[in-house]
DNA sequence: CCCATTTGACCTGA
DNA sequence: TCAGGTCAAATGGG
């Protein structure tokens, strides 16, 4: 995984690159508007969420067409070892499967349990102070208790996993803090077509406006939980000054005082380091249809401190 | 009866 | 070896 091993056909993808990171821009612009002027964002949260969410997405494509023609990043990672049996082995391989092949592949299970764990994966972490309900069919599959952790932790795949193939799964894990928050973790992005119901549900938010957002990319799966919000959230406000851009390097995309898109792209410096992006951080399970969704290496962290509630989630 | 949840078993990666 | 992640039988509710 050497800087040398960056493909040739690099130019013609860095050109697809800019044209995500254009749209991106659009998308950051409108967030910016947005957060800049709260009071005329129709959907509160919701919209910021929407738009947050396409600007990951775009990040993502973004990845996904830089990795599409480099050999390395195709690369299923050597150290694992290949069941071809094995349920999760048609995670890393289902890319390209129909629901039909899906269901092909699907019965033929090996014993109970058996299953290849993520190494690493794109994840999404929202931490909220209630619990939410995203507007996804979620599905419970098991809880464990954490060690160190007071509470278990919950997990979640997509009510149409088996109908549609979707791998979209969630943990959710009540914190030890004080309050104790919700951490929600996404990983993979939905593919099915009818999981989300709707917009995200605020059921009970007397400011739709109390919420901090902060997002971030990482090569690895070490999330940085205690970054620097962008702007407080321990009461009512509107967005503060300081919050202005997504900032992106290697493998860290938060929000930040950048000026300009210009100054965020420059900051990607396209061809990024492979390194960073095709060693041990690098999960294709997580290439999806194309086009659709595609994070190799990331990891997204977004907080907020909006009020939900959850209907999946009933009781920690 | 169907579907979601619970829960212990089982597997993998570190 | 163990913690974390997933499976699937058992169970319960509508």
């Amino acid at each position: 995984m050497e800087s040398s091993s960056w493909p040739e056909s690099l130019p013609g993808n860095r050109t697809k690159a800019m044209q995500e990171l254009t749209q991106g821009q659009v998308l950051m612009n409108k967030l910016q508007e947005m957060l800049g002027q709260p009071e005329k964002i129709e959907f509160g949260y919701n919209s910021v969420d929407d738009t947050l969410v396409q600007i990951v997405g775009m990040f993502n494509k973004t990845l996904s067409i830089l990795s599409s023609n480099s050999p390395n990043f195709n690369r299923i990672p050597q150290n694992r070892t290949h069941d071809t049996n094995s349920p999760n082995n048609w995670d890393d391989q289902r890319s390209e499967n129909s629901i039909e092949s899906v269901k092909t592949v699907m019965p033929i299970k090996t014993k109970r349990g058996c299953h290849k764990r993520r190494k690493s994966s794109s994840i999404f972490t929202k931490v909220t102070s209630t619990l939410i309900d995203d507007g996804y069919a979620w599905r419970k599959y098991g809880e464990k208790v954490i060690i160190n952790s007071k509470y278990q932790r919950h997990y979640y795949r997509c009510t149409h996993k088996f109908e549609q193939g979707c791998q979209a799964t969630k943990q959710v894990q009540k914190t030890d803090d004080e309050p104790p928050m919700y951490r929600t973790t996404y990983h993979r992005h939905h593919t099915c077509k009818n999981s989300q119901r709707g917009h995200p549900i605020i059921l009970d938010s007397p400011n739709s406006w109390d919420s901090s957002v902060l997002f971030s990319f990482e090569t690895n799966t070490i999330i940085n939980r205690k970054q620097v919000r962008p702007f407080s959230s321990s009461t009512k406000h509107k967005p503060e000054e300081g919050f202005s851009c997504l900032s992106v390097d290697y493998n860290k995309v938060s929000l930040s005082n950048y000026n300009t898109w210009d100054q965020v792209t420059q900051s990607i410096q396209i061809p990024l380091e492979p390194k960073s992006m095709m060693s041990s951080g690098l999960d294709h399970e997580d290439m999806v249809s194309p086009g659709v969704y595609s994070s190799t290496c990331s990891t997204h962290q977004y907080e907020t401190k909006d009020v939900f509630r959850s209907n999946d989630i009933s009781d920690f």
